[in-house]
DNA sequence: CCATTTCGATACGGCACCGTCTCGTATCGA
DNA sequence: TCGATACGAGACGGTGCCGTATCGAAATGG
């Protein structure tokens, strides 16, 4: 994708690499490198060149050989360290989401890809084009796999189908996320994944159906009797 | 309380103050310009004295006189801009729980307390010391609101008494934040709080309970026989 | 009036890093 | 064998910041 150049490059269909090819073992070393530094919590403002070339052992040149910075190293190393998304089981819309948030768990739990994910976020905003890279290589499609897997459930009848999917991925999302990304000393046990599916399904699960838990009198949600009335009365603050 | 302490010594019970006292206009334009540039998006591992100090137009001087460093002083800025608590009206816990989530959103909104709260997570990991700083003076005092009105609506019978307040503290404010905090381009309409909260409880709230305006079906939930309460249902979704 | 302390400004030596460049050596294609 | 390129190492001048010190000018109390 954008500036797929100064990724792992060397894609060059018709070129007559005459000298020393690159080593592949520096590529690695200087990605590993570079995320062991970041591992150990150190911040991508005390991330420097020569840093990461002590720490991997190789030269600055072969650095600048490959990258144009530290910003364009570190895009690559987030897209390298990104593991697979999770194999969803397909049996239900339920058991797709607890795969979904059983796996940002597992990845809340490993420091590398912890670390990362917090620097990310931390840097994201001084600088939109690690942020977009982030954003498009990771967030959007994790985020488009929810939305598919909740509009099969709305099709399926496991998902009401009154809500906004958006809004809705967040409600599953929002509270693994906190515990993963925001609290590093969060409560991250096993089964977590389960209770959250379940106890959101409980109340966002329509009328009839059947699955987990039996479900109750039906209700209709969202439809405003009179807006320009009502419209205010929660929304003035000093 | 804002400034002179924490940082540098200041508070000393009775001292002959014999020559120039420090000028607290000089205080406060060191705090501000920090927030400044803070709010700019320019991480810590960028800020400098130097820089602070050029931004606020003071010597370097003053800033070590008060400081020991620039990580005090960014406790120090953490606390100060640090709105307060939102006032709970105390009627329902359903609408202390929007009361809370629609601070958060508002807070979300406002850049200055969004930016310098991105890097404060942002930095948690590398400098215990700010993240202790900030975890006990803004996450946990917080924190404890939820809990207690959680506990109080587990009382009233607004709230499941099997469920873990800790874990459905997390299903509240973790779409929220999530949007607040983590995603900076997230949707943070009007009305989203009482979205969340009412969707949520839904699902939370104990079979037997009645609405929140009492009386009759038990879930019917937006019958709006009481217009304080139909303001949830104003959506205005694009 | 004078000692004391703060003010902004700035000079100081030191340090880490920047990005480029040059070594001597290693490794490829031709 | 030879030209080209990559390798680690590090020299190079430049930049920005560090934390301290000093300056003359305010501002206070005794």
């Amino acid at each position: 994708m954008t500036s797929a150049d100064s990724g792992t490059a060397a894609e060059s269909p018709a070129q007559p690499v005459r000298g020393r090819p690159r080593s592949e073992a520096v590529e690695q070393a200087i990605v590993e490198g570079t995320m062991k530094l970041l591992e150990e919590g150190v911040p991508l403002g005390e991330l420097s060149i020569e840093r990461i070339a002590r720490t991997a052992g190789v030269g600055k040149a072969a650095i600048y050989r490959r990258w144009k910075g530290k910003e364009a190293l570190f895009v690559d190393v987030l897209r390298t360290v990104e593991p697979d998304g999770p194999e969803l089981p397909g049996t239900s819309m339920r058991d797709d989401l607890v795969a979904l948030l059983e796996w940002q768990r597992r990845r809340g739990l490993a420091s590398r890809s912890s670390a990362i994910l917090r620097t990310a976020h931390a840097q994201m905003k001084s600088s939109p084009r690690i942020w977009e890279a982030y954003h498009s290589t990771v967030i959007a499609p994790r985020r488009k796999l929810g939305m598919e897997v909740l509009r099969r459930g709305q099709r399926d009848g496991e998902l009401r189908t009154d809500l906004d999917v958006e809004l809705v991925n967040d409600l599953f999302m929002g509270p693994m996320l906190v515990r993963a990304v925001l609290r590093p000393d969060a409560d991250l046990t096993e089964g977590l994944a389960q209770r959250i599916v379940d106890t959101l399904l409980d109340g966002l699960r329509p009328p009839g159906a059947p699955s987990v838990g039996g479900a109750a009198a039906p209700r209709s949600v969202s439809s405003p009797a009179d807006p320009a009335e009502c419209a205010r009365s929660v929304t003035e603050h000093p």
